[in-house]
DNA sequence: ATCCCGAGGG
DNA sequence: CCCTCTGGAT
């Protein structure tokens, strides 16, 4: 993609989603640190629907670790990978309880020493819970990166370098879930609908006849 | 590089 | 059946 394409690349896509909120379903730092862990290799359908069942529980730290790593297993059984999400999270509230006063730190190192919390779930907490102009690079912002040419790389930590440097400081904040959102409903991983898609024009693998 | 791992779609 | 989903730990 040329780099002049991506001010009306960010501009298309912010008139489309005036308002880009997370579809993850949550009500506190915390529940959103949780929700966002529970989110690896998910949907955010499944997410919620595990959600919807442990919140009603337990939705601070305290009260899951009175719930039991037993009890918080069986809470979010639906999803996948939920054994290692739950020893991950039972630990996490332990280190939460005991460095931070049961509250969510707004440091990146304390973020990443939680036990299932890593860079990209960092950096969702950073910029979503404290406004931080952070670039988190899941499953869809990869993808759409690369395919659009937008901010190409090998791995995550590439494209999110990329993405600092690329990406106008005015959408630098809500960059995140307009890729997300793109990534999700057009620009899907198996078959990309470029016939519907509002930016093929200045994209890399857009079909040569809609592009520029 | 490998493992974890259910739900939903094609 | 196969692939994908807002990854992280070993």
């Amino acid at each position: 993609m040329k780099r002049a394409a991506i001010d009306p690349f960010f501009a298309t896509l912010a008139a489309a989603n005036p308002h880009p909120v997370s579809e993850l379903e949550y009500t506190s730092v915390f529940e959103l640190l949780v929700a966002v862990l529970l989110s690896a290799q998910a949907t955010d359908v499944g997410v919620n629907k595990a959600t919807r069942r442990l919140f009603p529980r337990a939705n601070t730290p305290q009260r899951i670790l009175a719930l039991g790593l037993d009890a918080l297993t069986e809470s979010i059984r639906t999803i996948g990978l939920y054994r290692n999400k739950a020893r991950h999270l039972m630990a996490t509230c332990a280190l939460l309880v005991e460095r931070h006063g049961g509250q969510v730190p707004r440091e990146r190192a304390a973020l990443e020493a939680l036990p299932g919390v890593g860079r990209k779930t960092a950096n969702v907490v950073l910029n979503v819970a404290f406004g931080e102009p952070t670039m988190a690079v899941d499953t869809h912002v990869f993808r759409v990166a690369n395919r659009t040419g937008l901010a190409p790389g090998r791995d995550p930590l590439q494209v999110e370098q990329g993405l600092l440097r690329r990406v106008p400081a005015a959408y630098l904040l809500h960059a995140h879930h307009w890729l997300i959102l793109h990534g999700r409903y057009v620009c899907q991983a198996r078959r990309p609908r470029c016939e519907a898609c509002t930016v093929a024009r200045w994209c890399d693998a857009g079909p040569p006849a809609m592009r520029d």
